[in-house]
DNA sequence: CATATACGATACAGTGTGTATGCTAAAGTT
DNA sequence: AACTTTAGCATACACACTGTATCGTATATG
């Protein structure tokens, strides 16, 4: 996570290298756990437009040039906000696809119930502005998170749980989208139960052997597709 | 849609009724297509973000207490001027509910070739801040949509296609959030060799007979789950 | 004619941005 | 101890956009 942070223009707080010595006077790291706090606390009450360095300066009780001097605008203040909230992918490997499915979603189920909800929309905005900053969210939070799902989805074809023939990109933006989307349009609500739904359709569309996911398999009535 | 439109407070360019005489000095017609066609444009060229009530009145030659009158703010004006884009759904029945997806997908894709993909996120971050928005762009563009793919599944199940026990919202999601998902993210591109690849995995999902898609249908091998 | 609204042209306060400029504080270097 | 470099605070400033409020003038209805 420190290195991809450094991507950012003036990295934020990871900017301070592990072990080089340092020239100066070094910065307060309380600071640095202020602004985060600042940030998270103003996202989850006042929603992304009120994230001002003015508002944030003012909670953490620091001069607005700190800001400054550590992220560029607030779009990348945020940035590291959420991924610092989010941390990394734990990444498991339940044994089937459906339980990593499952998880995989609960997950993202669950972030959506924190701060992220309040994020996403104005942060996807800014990332239209800024591609910079469209790279970093990919990076450090979109990529982990599908290649630990495109990985999950090898190891059931390779259990023999789905078809070979699959565009593994496209189950998982029609996995992980629905929460993305409704989050951003508010069409519906996202719920936990809609995890299994989706899970059963992305199994489903995936080609699962019924008889593989049980214990045994019989009938090995093959479902995949000619194409 | 000129009843929709009226859920805003100003009312846009639909603010004057159909037949009802009006008092005082009517409105400009003229300047409500400059205005429109500013927008797009500018959307075009230099994203949401440039779309300024002063750039659109400076460059419809209008003045931008002129604007005031009609909208309250830009989002009512980009979301005007984009539900006046893409128009109403035509929401044919095709026969069959591949072609129906196909078609629905399609116009998605075309959609976001035009100046929706640039409005997208910022109206995305402004709905998040203004629940009349947010309502207005759920009815007038969302919910036409929706219905009318939901409409395609249920003739779909009438038919005997699919199979009965689904959350077909959810798979309403799961086919068109993809879109908005690699639009607002950016980790993909958006094809249009991807529609079809996201039908085949719908049509799974909802537990196609393959016997029923080709022309006769034998075989009733059925793939219903059982949830 | 009176009335009511549209349109243009300002002006204004408010808010946030991004930069610049002093100043003091805290570290390492010579 | 003096020097150098950066951190952090406190300002100030120009810039852009917003939202509202006035004007005066134009154009419709009754």
């Amino acid at each position: 996570m420190r290195s991809s942070i450094k991507k950012l223009k003036h990295g934020g707080a990871g900017a301070t290298p592990a072990g080089a010595a340092v020239l100066g006077r070094p910065r307060n790291p309380r600071i640095d756990g202020d602004i985060v706090r600042a940030v998270l606390g103003v996202l989850r009450s006042s929603g992304y437009r009120a994230v001002t360095f003015e508002n944030i300066a003012r909670r953490a009780k620091c001069a607005r040039t700190t800001l400054y001097r550590r992220w560029p605008g607030k779009r990348h203040l945020v940035a590291f906000a959420i991924v610092h909230e989010l941390g990394l992918e734990p990444a498991p490997d339940l044994g089937s696809l459906r339980a990593d499915l499952e998880a995989a979603l609960h997950t993202l189920f669950t972030a959506f119930a924190g701060p992220l909800r309040s994020a996403v929309a104005g942060l996807v905005a800014d990332m239209a502005h800024d591609a910079a900053l469209a790279g970093f969210i990919r990076d450090a939070v979109l990529a982990p998170r599908r290649e630990s799902m495109r990985a999950a989805f090898r190891r059931g074809q390779a259990r023999g749980e789905i078809m070979e023939n699959l565009d593994i990109d496209v189950l998982l933006d029609m996995a992980t989208a629905p929460y993305y989307f409704r989050a951003l349009f508010g069409h519906e609500r996202i719920t936990d139960s809609m995890s299994p739904k989706i899970v059963d359709c992305v199994l489903r569309a995936a080609g699962i052997r019924r008889a593989t996911e049980r214990t045994a398999h019989r009938s090995h009535r093959r479902l995949r597709a000619r194409s």
